[in-house]
RNA sequence: GCCGAGUUGGUGGAGUGGUCAAUCACGGCUGACUGUAAAUCAGCUGCCUUACGGCUUCGGGGGUUCGAAUCCCUCACUCGGCA
């Protein structure tokens, strides 16, 4: 893999990249829209181009389940034949699966014994048989070859934002010895592979673990180094800063940083003026599902918009309008998708997840293009870390 | 005109003597959602009160009863059937 650094803000810390991979080249900073099963949620392939979308996700844990990726490998060679996407697909590795379903196992009262993690990897149980699989580093990688896709993750853990230091401080040095592990077995299988293999750091929201966790990733021969932990269990939206704050600046500069999991268009302004070049969500798309539009912009603020809320029965305005993805463009008006959300009708939601990953989209576009003319820290001074 | 069925909160519709301010669904309001078990989930939804609690309700009026949305009488209206 190659990144190329086309330039760097004489402000802040933001830059503006290139990812070559074997599908294309990624511009950076970039947002990935979420396609955990092999699809990102109520959108095409076609409406993905359209959008702007330039690489998308898909997810180790709920693609090995079903179809397998084995059905993958063994009928379609890959993620990419079998669902028709032609430009680059990055799958996480699962590991935040395994958090989630223990903490909402705990939730239910059900203890921890539905994902048991022990050095050898991560047990857990399907959410769709309840058939137990064991994750290891190692199968991880394994999985994600199967894929074939251009960005693979290693499994970490991942625990919850809120837990203690000696907590964060065990789940980090289990992420290092699994990422340990990956490394050498990806080493010796990778051959002549074209798909890169990214480091995950963690360590909460603690500035001496998030250093030791950022240098230890990053010497190792990772081909990007991403962020985790930070959008997990509610932490404050100043922690998330920080922990970026404390991490960047012991990564390498010539390697993609990946922030996972974030977030909302000022997080994620915020977290490209940190250093960040790469970025994914499910909110924009879920939000859609859930009715609620992303409007306005750096000049005019941003904002949410429910839908669904009566205010909107006769409202006639588009989405946002300034916008340019297919609903605003075609004069699809609140009211008429108040309605559409009223009757549970999928244009709807399909409208909704349209706009909203274009309002990203475009903020991203627009984050690059103020780099190349130097303008980034005026065009977002509202916005960007002190 | 006669016979029968019915009239419950924004809507549909339970309830057929006390545990009913009244199941439930829809609608309405509020909130949540961040490497997707989510086109999902949670709370509120007669009035007053932060809460405890209090108050007025089940077509109108009257009655029986310690006690009625539930039983009786009557009036009004709605829907069937017969004329």
């Amino acid at each position: 893999m190659k990144f190329n650094l086309l330039k760097t803000d004489t402000k802040t810390r933001a830059r503006r990249g290139e990812l070559h991979l074997a599908h294309g080249v990624v511009q950076t900073p970039i947002f990935m829209p979420v396609g955990t099963v092999g699809s990102v949620k109520a959108v095409s392939n076609e409406d993905l181009d359209a959008l702007g979308a330039q690489i998308i996700l898909g997810n180790t844990y709920h693609l090995h389940l079903r179809p397998t990726s084995e059905f993958i490998k063994d009928h379609f060679d890959s993620l990419h034949n079998f669902m028709g996407w032609k430009k680059p697909i990055l799958t996480d590795s699962g590991g935040y699966q395994v958090f989630s379903l223990g903490l909402r196992a705990e939730a239910r009262g059900e203890g921890p014994q539905l994902v048991k993690i022990t050095e050898e990897g991560a047990t857990f149980y399907s959410h769709i048989d309840g058939s137990k699989h064991l994750f290891t580093p190692e199968r991880v990688i394994d999985i994600q070859r199967n894929l074939g896709s251009d960005i693979m993750m290693p499994l970490d853990a991942c625990p919850d934002g809120n837990a203690d230091h000696m907590a964060i401080k065990k789940a980090m040095e289990q992420t290092h010895r699994w990422a340990q592990r990956g490394i050498e077995y990806w080493n010796k299988v990778k051959g002549e592979s074209l798909q890169n293999y990214f480091g995950i750091v963690q360590g909460g929201p603690f500035a001496d673990l998030r250093k030791e966790s950022a240098q230890f990733i990053s010497s190792l021969p990772f081909d990007g180094i991403a962020i985790g932990g930070v959008a997990n269990g509610g932490e404050s939206k100043d922690k998330m800063t920080e922990a970026v704050e404390y991490a960047v600046p012991y990564i390498p500069h010539d390697k993609p940083r990946y922030l996972m999991g974030v977030g909302e268009p000022i997080d994620m302004i915020k977290a490209v003026s940190q250093g960040i070049d790469m970025f994914d969500c499910v909110l924009p798309t879920r939000l859609g599902r859930h009715g609620v539009a992303w409007v306005g912009d750096e000049k005019r603020g941003f904002d949410s918009l429910d839908i669904a809320k009566s205010i909107y029965k006769t409202d006639k305005n588009v989405l946002d309008e300034i916008c340019d993805c297919p609903a605003c463009r075609n004069g699809y008006s609140r009211a008429y998708i108040h309605h559409l959300l009223k009757e549970k009708e999928i244009l709807g939601i399909r409208l909704l997840t349209l706009h909203n990953l274009r309002h990203v989209l475009s903020l991203f576009e627009r984050m690059r293009q103020s780099l190349e003319e130097g303008r980034f820290s005026e065009q977002f001074k509202s916005y960007i870390a002190e």
